[in-house]
DNA sequence: GGTAAAGTGTAACATTTGTTACGAGGGCTT
DNA sequence: AAGCCCTCGTAACAAATGTTACACTTTACC
């Protein structure tokens, strides 16, 4: 119960109050690095609460073409958008990237949890928003950028790479080409390379004016 | 008041309710085509419904690169996902494309008005998750696809093409790349041209056995 | 009916990104 | 030290898409 009350979504929560959510139907799932989670097109009838570890979500493409979309560190709400959605197969796959636990809680036994404690639907919903703008910032860098301007943003968020092959996954381009885009960066003085502390190779942004 | 009562938001809702809900702070407002609703960047504070007419929402580039993201229809709820966010500020820009009718309710009294109305709060959830799904469709399209997919993707979607202007723009492509590719499907055998009873030209996709 | 405007197909060329291949360097084991 | 594996940079080439330009058709309007 302690790790419950890691979440963002019960921390304004009483220990009675978890414990009224408790007496419902749920289950506590330790997995092991590598576990596959949810298969693309699952429905989703439970809340799924990563409790311990790190997820990645994925999305194949027939043509074999896979990208990474992202990767989740526990406290987190897993597929908080399909669980009331009048479709609620999860579009994506889910997998463990280290061990970890999922804590999942009835629908229903949750739904009215919510209705009793506008708290915690609260926090819901702003969960929920989230992961909306998040998908939202996904499309526009999609849409909207070309490789260089994605490059920048992943560095600006991220501080550095020190993973060229990981990051090109995560991006969605091929290895070479974030290669060669970093080495016109680079040139241009936009980024730089250094020497992290622990003698790794790493790229970063030239702080600007 | 019966314009609020086409919403699926709305439609489990009793008069007596509805009543109730437009007790408190709300307004609606009309707007004639072109209006521009909301600019990128504003913060969302009331819930906006969109009663009358239909919008179109661009995710505007730094770079001058516009994409349409999405034209929509009344009855619909506009920018759902950003109402109870942390950040509140739509990442959109949101203008008429036709005459239209616009709610405003105040988000405090929506919030307690859900969570005394279950149904009410449940049909807000699946709006809420129908975005989501949109999106995350719309980020594997753009991450996973070619250009070939998502046009096929298109017409099955919309049955036809009557306009490829139109058309190019709403999946962010150039034109005559649109109307490249369209040749293509055409001499692949995915696509005819064919023409409606109106005597207008458009591309339909092929019935595949 | 004529004229301007908008939409369209098409071609040539530029740019971006993917693909494949190869060699250099670092860390690890033996 | 040798061998191996992994990551990386780089180059040459291929594929996809953007850009520009022009001619043709249709539409709208006077």
């Amino acid at each position: 119960m302690e790790e419950l009350k890691t979440f963002p979504l019960f921390n304004t929560c009483t220990d009675e109050e978890l414990q009224e959510l408790l007496q419902s139907p749920h289950r506590r799932e330790e997995y092991v690095a590598g576990d596959l989670l949810v298969n693309a097109g699952t429905p989703c009838r439970s809340l799924m609460l990563l409790a311990q570890g790190t997820v990645e979500t994925r999305m194949g493409g027939a043509n074999g073409r896979e990208v990474v979309i992202e990767q989740m560190r526990s406290p987190t709400v897993l597929a908080p958008a399909f669980l009331f959605a009048e479709d609620n197969t999860i579009p994506v796959e889910v997998s463990m990237r280290t061990d970890g636990v999922v804590w999942y809680i009835n629908r229903e036994a949750f739904f009215n949890f919510m209705t009793q404690h506008p708290h915690v639907l609260r926090a819901f919903l702003q969960t929920l928003s989230a992961r909306s703008r998040f998908l939202s910032g996904k499309v526009k860098g999609f849409a909207v950028k070309g490789l260089r301007d994605r490059v920048l943003d992943h560095i600006r968020k991220h501080d550095t790479i020190t993973n060229v092959s990981e990051t090109a996954e995560q991006l969605g381009v091929a290895r070479p080409s974030l290669s060669r885009v970093l080495a016109e960066l680079q040139a241009d003085g936009l980024v730089e390379r250094i020497n992290l502390s622990n003698n790794v190779k790493a790229y970063r942004a030239v702080i600007q004016k």
